[in-house]
DNA sequence: CGGCATCCCCAAGGATACTG
DNA sequence: CAGTATCCTTGGGGATGCCG
């Protein structure tokens, strides 16, 4: 997102969250780690539109603030692992208010949508 | 913002409310709006930074969304106030858990170690 | 006072190709 | 499979000026 990356002090805990939260599709991919561990090409897939390049930054934004857990298997073929820390399953747990706000406000407005 | 402005549809509610929210300065505009009621000038004042353009937009689009209010009230010189709507503030109170983590988790982190 | 109208910039994000 | 490396586009947002 924008807001303002790291400017040393936010006026309120919700920039600071909107800051960690802020890319194109942050949320969407907390929101896919939340079941469980996923592998790089299954987030791309849960993903549909995310290209590889994107999907890898934002992976990196949210392991250097703690959300995600990167695991390297060594294996062949390689296999990587992200996962949600104990950070990033509070986080999302903050968000699921906001989610239900969202589901019956603004979904609720345009389609009876039967999420995920 | 970024995400998807009205595509008709999301992956989950909280794309939906990351539309809402997504513009650089409404969450601190819903948060100065939580209290009282509040003047076009008395905003600027509250978000040093924010340029009338901007703000003028983004009071827009949260009236277009039915997050607040916006009353003009005839008089010489002219005064507008904004308020939250029940809506708005019922997103207000679905924001506050993420403000609470932000709060705890990135501010107090920032505290204790100051990055940058 | 409370705005629009303009012009402009730049970083987030997309497209594509290539690699360990 | 899980990424880099490049190049390019877009639009959100900043700066400035004018007006009812």
């Amino acid at each position: 997102m924008v807001v303002a990356r790291r400017p040393g002090s936010y006026e309120c805990g919700i920039d600071a969250a909107m800051d960690v939260i802020g890319g194109k599709w942050k949320v969407l991919i907390l929101w896919a780690l939340d079941e469980r561990a996923r592998r790089f090409g299954e987030l791309r897939r849960l993903l549909p539109g995310v290209t590889e390049k994107v999907l890898a930054s934002h992976l990196r934004e949210l392991e250097a603030d703690g959300i995600v857990h990167r695991e390297v298997f060594d294996e062949v073929p390689p296999r990587v692992e992200y996962s949600l820390t104990p950070l990033g399953a509070s986080l999302n747990g903050a968000l699921e208010p906001l989610g239900a706000w969202g589901r019956e406000h603004v979904l609720g407005a345009e389609v009876r949508a039967p999420r995920r």
